[in-house]
DNA sequence: TTTTCCATGTAACTCGTTACATGATTTC
DNA sequence: GAAATCATGTAACGAGTTACATGGAAAA
């Protein structure tokens, strides 16, 4: 019966935003993009997909709405068995843990196979890299409420990755003296 | 040029161990689910594929060998081209910073939607199966080689996600008093 | 003797993306 | 008048998975 796709995650995320009040298709990407990229990655076309899918299922409803001249909004309420939906998912995600996989450990496997300048000048653009979002996310004004948590939440990875990088390079610069 | 898929790291990954010896799929699949979980997720399907994908290509040389009665192993080496795409990737790899999404976020965005208690309960079974994973990860015994950068690199994400983990917990128990 | 392991593969499917199409409206 | 923004959608493709098929050999 539990769905164990990662859509479920997508799905949940706009059940709780239209549960929210109701919203309209783009509204919601634009947020999500804007706010929300942090947790998850929804593009244009999933959503409207999602959307048009659990209309179908009966957890939404839409209503056409035109404010002005503007194109018309199709705005999406919660129905009662979306709601019960909502619930569902939120306890599953919330009882979850997620472990994450790094696929740039791969190339730190097979760091040997270059000379260790080269190698240490590769991850210097990578720890580079890491430094420049880490600034950017403290740089962000402070998100409202609990999306706080989400902003904390990439700051304390950002944190722990520079320490695991900053171990690598300096055991691979030390290694063999 | 630069092909920006995460097919990428699954290519350089069976690249660099077919360049450490010649190696048959089947081993490779093994090992990467066994040693490698945290690092990819390699299923045997993707591998043939991209085992065939890129003998085609020209960066493998594939020669079928048969040891005693057991069925015969299609063992690949690598081409001076795949050499070459081997070093670019690895490149690539190492001066690239990937960034973690966070799906279970979003539950946490919309945990007032349930009583406190049952969140509460609900982010308990969460913590356990982090907490299970870390000693899961504790208990594994030590990697040889580079391989330990691995197990150090979960080890040091859960103890973070711990900890932030541990102040929703706190901050959300305690709002309201 | 039945199950597990070794070893390779294929077909159908799901998920999600990119790129495109449409059209009005506001801003530069 | 051109470009960006608001708003919705479709078609084609890419990546990866599950489930299945095959067949011999070793272990239980």
């Amino acid at each position: 019966m539990t769905n164990h796709t990662y859509r479920m995650e997508k799905q949940l995320l706009l059940l709780g935003l239209i549960r929210q009040r109701s919203r309209h298709g783009y509204e919601m990407v634009d947020y999500i993009e804007t706010a929300l990229a942090s947790c998850v990655d929804l593009k244009k076309p999933t959503a409207y997909f999602l959307l048009d899918k659990m209309t179908a299922t009966g957890w939404l409803t839409q209503t056409d709405q035109r404010e002005g001249n503007r194109p018309s909004k199709r705005v999406y309420e919660l129905t009662p068995q979306g709601e019960d939906e909502f619930q569902r998912l939120l306890q599953e995600n919330l009882a979850t843990f997620n472990d994450a996989t790094f696929p740039g450990d791969i190339g730190v496997i097979f760091a040997d196979a270059l000379p260790r300048a080269e190698a240490l000048e590769l991850l210097a653009r990578r720890r580079a890299a890491l430094i420049a979002r880490q600034t950017e996310v403290q740089a962000a004004p402070p998100h409202p409420g609990v999306l706080q948590w989400t902003v904390e939440h990439v700051r304390c990875h950002l944190t722990a990755d520079l320490g695991w990088l900053d171990n690598v390079i300096n055991d691979l610069s030390k290694r063999g003296e």
